[in-house]
DNA sequence: GTTCTAGAAC
DNA sequence: GTTCTAGAAC
């Protein structure tokens, strides 16, 4: 058991990831506790780590102990299976997701590191999320899967939204979709289920990020009115429409009042008939289901 | 993005 | 009374 006296004193730790020689990120910071051990992995996108000790106050200490018993639910864990790729060729890495308390960002200034935003620029970069990966892009599976299959792509390249894509970005969204198409060609459920791919309109998590996600919608992960509407109505925009508008207008635009979209009532992706509630909406899905 | 929970809806 | 949602906090 802990004393307070050992959380006194902590190590924090910058890791930042460079993967291109000219440009450094801030990824992520972690804090490691006395003893606790650091294995630096990822060879093809070495990290570089900054130390610096700091004194933990009583509040801290137990805002950490309260942000560590916040793991997520198994019953809204796992799907899908990984495939054989060079992404599982290393073993284990104990950089953790960022937690603990930090002072919200001001008005102007983007979100820090360790905000919940950032959360897949720490994902991407963990070998135990990653299902497949190449020189362009990363593979991992949601972290809280709206169907029973829900992957993300996401490129190397730090591109905070679709709101940042330039025409020279088309070929790279073209090969996020390939590799989206491939990930369902190698589901051994792809012959029963539906898949689409495609960005939410206004992303919570900073980087842009594929949604491949299977149709069946049936998943202990998928919750409320807004997880259902950003996937099921216009708020989801297809990969090939994304692409086209890119290729057209040399950058992609959101319609007005995409935010609104969320809020519109629960209505069958299938046959289009209303549901009351979540609930009810969940036991119908269960009617479209493949036998 | 998620969790938590007050209070609305039933 | 229980179920469910929406909004705050993280």
């Amino acid at each position: 058991m802990w004393t307070m006296w050992s959380w006194a004193k902590a190590i924090r730790l910058l890791v930042l990831t460079s993967y291109k020689p000219h440009v450094t990120h801030l990824y992520n910071q972690v804090t490691i506790k006395p003893g606790q051990r650091l294995y630096m992995v990822n060879q093809m996108y070495p990290y570089t780590v900054k130390f610096t000790e700091e004194t933990f106050t009583a509040r801290s200490a137990a805002e950490g102990s309260k942000a560590s018993k916040r793991a997520h639910p198994m019953s809204c864990e796992g799907n899908g299976e990984k495939i054989k790729s060079p992404a599982n060729t290393t073993s284990t890495s104990d950089v953790s997701p960022p937690a603990k308390k930090r002072p919200p960002p001001g008005p102007d200034k983007p979100e820090s590191a360790g905000h919940w935003s950032q959360g897949l620029k720490v994902s991407m970069q963990d070998p135990k999320m990653q299902v497949y990966k190449d020189d362009r892009v990363v593979v991992i599976k949601d972290m809280y899967p709206k169907a029973r299959y829900h992957w993300l792509v996401l490129p190397w390249d730090s591109i905070s939204s679709l709101k940042a894509l330039r025409p020279e970005h088309v070929d790279l969204l073209k090969h996020m979709q390939r590799v989206g198409d491939q990930m369902v060609q190698q589901c051994r459920d792809a012959h029963k289920l539906h898949f689409r791919m495609g960005y939410h309109a206004i992303p919570s998590m900073s980087h842009v990020h594929l949604h491949v996600i299977s149709q069946d919608f049936d998943s202990p992960c998928l919750k409320n009115k807004k997880h259902w509407n950003s996937f099921t109505t216009d708020y989801f925009v297809e990969s090939q429409d994304v692409v086209a508008m890119l290729e057209r207008d040399g950058k992609v635009t959101v319609k007005e009042g995409a935010s609104e979209l969320l809020k519109l009532p629960l209505r069958c992706h299938v046959c289009r008939k209303e549901q009351p509630t979540i609930p009810k909406l969940k036991e119908h899905l269960r009617t479209h289901l493949p036998a």
